[in-house]
DNA sequence: TGAACCCCTGACCTAGCGGTTATGAGCCGC
DNA sequence: GCGGCTCATAACCGCTAGGTCAGGGGTTCA
């Protein structure tokens, strides 16, 4: 345990007595989401840059052809597929190939999902957002 | 413009006619938020992390010393202090030197606050969040 | 039927990320 | 004053991410 001048300055709370194996976080197992961790670390990832994010803010508008979200960008149309392609796997867009052209809509209730879920291990936070 | 068999199942919402210098998205500004998208960078990348996940879950029950943090993960000191960085980096951590140790605390504020602007863009899903 | 279009993926490049060990600055107790 | 503790950072390593160009599969239309 801690000892200093001041110890009521910190938690009660001590760590963990005895280290154990894998994982590398010894608390709880995480809330129910789709099955793990795994879909969180896609969702945050896959928000983590700022093209995909403005990708999500022009799909909130309406559908939209991989051409026409390029003509949306700066960048190539390969690059745009890859963010496309990131955002898929975190099932925040939905695909529909029509002819050859392929159109992608927002998936709002992931995303919604999404966040709901994280903030459930955040009390406070949830208050703050009421 | 797009001509296809059924044009009508595509928005009518056209890409811009023409590309400009940066930045790369050509849409409406980032809506304000700390006066930038830069913020959001650095709170998405905190939470990408699951370790940085953990650590944010770890600090909504109490504020703890980065020792005690450590205890809770299977990492080295070096690692969590990083990862303490990113977080305060995003302004997710508040630390308070106290002699020789420092101790973090969740910014709750600033979690609900990152994320309810975030959601500024997304109608839909903030009635899905209702 | 073949040329053009749309879009995805491989390969490559550069920069960044997440882990480690080593180390040093500052604090604390004796 | 010194040894030990706490914690931040440098350096290193392996891997991932985001951009490009090149190319190919599938679709469309004259």
């Amino acid at each position: 345990m801690i000892r200093m001048k001041h110890p009521e300055h910190l938690s009660a709370v001590g760590p963990h007595p005895v280290r154990s194996t894998r994982p590398e976080f010894l608390g709880a197992p995480a809330p129910r989401f789709n099955g793990s961790s795994r879909e969180l670390n896609k969702f945050f990832k896959a928000l983590s840059d700022e093209t995909r994010r403005n990708i999500l803010r022009l799909l909130e508008q309406s559908e939209f052809t991989v051409g026409e979200i390029v003509g949306n960008f700066h960048l190539s149309q390969p690059t745009i597929s890859r963010h496309l392609s990131v955002l898929k796997e975190a099932r925040l867009v939905v695909d529909q190939r029509q002819g050859q052209h392929v159109v992608y809509r927002l998936s709002n209730d992931t995303l919604a999902r999404s966040v709901s879920q994280f903030f459930r291990d955040f009390e406070q936070c949830q208050q703050i957002l009421r």
